[in-house]
DNA sequence: TTAATATGCAACCCGGAGGTTGCCTAAATG
DNA sequence: CATTTAGGCAACCTCCGGGTTGCATATTAA
């Protein structure tokens, strides 16, 4: 097995479930929209244009944070969100491994079949 | 914009954190890794091993269900449930889109600042 | 210094998610 | 037919997620 393949199945174990909660919220994935656009921006900023408050809109913040999909740099009296792709990239690569192997099982079925 | 492109984008306005909030339950993530091994199993198949009531475990199913992420069919007095790889490779492809949105905006402040 | 702005913190509310138990029905098995 | 096995349905419980309001604090602006 290559190294690339084990560190696949060690990100695999590692428990996924918290950043596809933080990932299962419409506000959440709104926020997510436009941080990864690349500039930061403050809560107040985030907030303006949402019917929610922005106590809100702090708590679904932190949740992102808390898996590691968004950091705060404190500027002032403002903090600043900024994207950070990494929790996005493992999750992608969760995905692929599931559909990865979806796909094997498809071909162990369809050699079977012929066979 | 190719039509590639512009039905990326589609997906990327469909909700999508029902899919999200489906996959992030751990027990939820355990059964998706037996049934996308490819071979169907039965509620009592899938409850055995766990610490969970068979009825836990079909309120999961359901879940995951609804979604689309896996379907059931009735065989006799049991019913099977498989797979469906479609709404996970449409999530993958969603991650692709905010890691690429990420990745576009790191360019041009690249060359920004090369400028 | 005073006022406005940006945020943090805590209490509170409400609904739903996750889980259990109990009972009931349908199918396979003897 | 009697029994076991697979599953559906409904009630119930507990806890937490999402949201609000109110107030306190720090920074910036006038």
């Amino acid at each position: 097995m290559s190294r690339k393949h084990r560190s696949s199945t060690a990100a695999l174990r590692r428990p996924r479930a918290p950043v596809f909660a933080a990932l299962g919220d419409e506000v959440r994935l709104s926020l997510i929209a436009k941080l990864c656009a690349g500039q930061p921006y403050s809560i107040s900023q985030l907030t303006e244009g949402s019917r929610l408050t922005r106590q809100a809109i702090t708590k679904h913040l932190r949740v992102l944070e808390s898996v590691g999909i968004v950091h705060s740099v404190h500027r002032g009296r403002e903090s600043l969100f900024e994207f950070d792709p990494k929790p996005v990239e493992e999750t992608r690569k969760y995905l692929d491994l599931v559909s990865e192997q979806w796909d094997q099982a498809l071909s162990r079925l369809k050699s079977f079949v012929e066979d």
